[in-house]
DNA sequence: TGGGTTATGGAACGGTCAGTTCAAAACGTG
DNA sequence: CACGTTTTGAACTGACCGTTCCATAACCCA
């Protein structure tokens, strides 16, 4: 009945999540996002509506993924609570880490938004909202089986383990994109851990 | 000899700062600088050499300002050292919840930079990196003195608690970016605490 | 194979970007 | 008061911004 898409949308999706997610919004021109993704113009305009929702679809596929596979740790029954959380910080730790011979890496794009658009577009914002929620949500239930299983022997209360567990994933990714080494991150990560098993 | 200024270069320094740190560096035009500063064009490039050279001054200013009031608390010989600290995050939460009736705040200049900036642009990374690099400093003698003074008890090594202390402060000032409440934020740096005092 | 429909490439849109130019204005000094 | 120097405002530059338009191409179905 009509001509066929030439390009596959998801990986379109993934080329333009790739640009912004290491040049930023702002930074990233529609030229960067018709090269990232090797569409024309018109193909980009006719698939998205504006480069705004492009964006706001990149992030949505960004936070799926990644959300997705770090809920994957924190729910491995094999592993004691405090033992996934240790994992959680590892694959941080990778992530943070792995892409970076030569440049630094992007880091998170999820902390990159937070601090970018957060405060100014209340779409992206609530967008953002809803996957924090989501992962404390998952940490939290965490931290009260590791509080049955003895692997979690703070007193605070499990929100705030939870907010904390978070904040500091935030504050690594923050460090990391601040140039601190895997090594480095990595101590972090440990210090972050004394505060679940003082 | 010739015709003076009419404004106050330190001022106008402190406008643009203001700016950049509400809206970043890309989305801040020389526009926005101009009816922040209340000057011209001209008067804008005839006294600072581009918009990045303004920004770095801009950021320099920041750095100056905000670091040397944390490092007055981190070196107040009245409180324990784990005091100084808490005082410290204290500090940081007043800093992300005061400005906020209405909109979000603007977080912290040095992170936003860090995020935006630190990856693509080496000159702004070494003017953090000099930042952190002093902050850290005086962490770590602070820990140093906590582990004499009894105030820090946790075995770990002073560098490591230093480069903790640092990301717990960009993890609360993500979470607040990230909509978290004062509540929030204060019991995040109370959990952070334990890890020094376990 | 022809008609209906959508995708595509490229050119073009108005607007804004960072940065420049220049003549007029405002001073201190002689 | 007049000169030399610098600041100032406004107009201007070319480039690039996100977005739209349109003629053409490519496809499915009849």
């Amino acid at each position: 009945m009509a001509r066929p898409r030439m390009f596959d949308e998801e990986r379109a999706l993934d080329a333009a999540m790739h640009t912004f997610w290491e040049k930023g919004y702002e930074a990233t021109s529609t030229q960067d996002l018709c090269e990232a993704t090797g569409l024309g113009r018109s193909s980009i305009y006719n698939t998205f509506k504006s480069k705004r929702d492009l964006f706001e679809r990149a992030l949505a596929h960004y936070i799926d993924t990644m959300t997705t596979a770090q809920l994957a740790i924190l729910e491995d029954s094999r592993r004691s609570a405090a033992d996934r959380i240790r994992a959680l910080f590892a694959m941080v730790v990778d992530g943070e880490t792995e892409h970076r011979a030569g440049g630094r890496s992007p880091g998170c794009l999820t902390v990159n938004t937070t601090v970018e658009l957060a405060a100014h577009d209340s779409r992206t914002a609530a967008l953002l909202e809803r996957d924090t929620a989501r992962r404390l949500a998952v940490l939290r239930a965490v931290v009260e089986e590791g509080r049955r299983d003895g692997s979690v022997t703070s007193r605070r209360d499990a929100e705030a383990l939870a907010r904390f567990v978070n904040a500091a994933i935030g504050g690594m990714r923050v460090s990391s994109q601040g140039g601190a080494d895997r090594t480095t991150l990595e101590s972090i990560a440990e210090v972050a851990l004394d505060a679940l098993t003082p």
